[in-house]
DNA sequence: TTAATATTTGAACATTTATTAAATTGTTAA
DNA sequence: TTAACAATTTAATAAATGTTCAAATATTAA
C-alpha cells in the first residue's frame, strides 16, 4: 500500500498527467521536446524533477542517445488509470 | 486534467488508500468500525478527515444513520486503479 | 434538559512536495 | 581543447499536505 501510494503521489500532479499523456501519444520523447509539448512557460529543470520522480517510482523509463535522454512509459498498463478517474464526477 | 489531479492526491496516500480497500469489501461503513478496520492509531479525527477529502473529490459518498455517518466508494470503477498501479516495479 | 455517543471542524505545527535559479555533468562539434 | 548543447543536480524558497488536539455540532437516550 506504501508503494501504490507512492506510485499515485509521483503522478498527481497536472504537468506530470499531461506527461503521460503525451509519451502515451508518441514516445519514447526527449527532454527538450516533451517541454515544448507541454503548455505554457515549461522549464526544463522543472520537467527533468519530474520526470526524474516518475522514474524513481517506476512510471518512466529512459534511455540515452547522444547529449539527449530519452523518455518512455514503464508500463502503458498505468494509462488505464485515466479511465479509472473519469468514474469521479467532475465537481 | 486538473481534476485528475485532485482526485489521484485525494487517494495518493497509505491509509486513504486501505480505506478504499477497507470499503471495496465491506461499504457502506460507518466512521468508527472503519477506523477499527484501519491498523495502528486511528485516530477518528484523522480518519474523518481523509474521508472528508476523498468525499470533496468525489471518491466517496455518504449517508447518515441517526448518529452515524456511513461511508461509500462512489463508483467501483475506480477501483481498478489498483490494478493499473501493480505494473510499476515494486522498486 | 442533561448526558453520552458519533462525527466534524478549526487551528497549530510538522512534514512533503513544487518551483526557480544557478551551478554541474556529460556529450558532440568546431 | 574549447565552445555549445542537453540534461541533471543542488540549494533556497514557496506552497500544499498530513497530523494532532481541542472545541463544536448533531443525534439519541436517560
Amino acid at each position: 500500500m506504501e508503494h501504490a501510494a507512492k506510485v499515485l503521489k509521483a503522478i498527481a500532479h497536472p504537468v506530470k498527467l499531461e506527461i503521460l499523456k503525451i509519451l502515451a501519444a508518441a514516445e519514447p520523447m526527449d527532454v527538450t521536446t516533451l517541454c515544448g509539448h507541454v503548455g505554457m512557460d515549461c522549464q526544463i529543470s522543472m520537467m527533468s524533477h519530474h520526470l526524474a520522480k516518475m522514474k524513481d517510482n517506476g512510471v518512466l523509463t529512459s534511455q540515452k542517445h547522444g547529449k539527449q535522454v530519452f523518455y518512455s512509459i514503464a508500463n502503458r498498463n498505468l494509462l488505464n488509470i485515466f479511465n479509472c478517474i473519469e468514474s469521479c464526477g467532475d465537481a
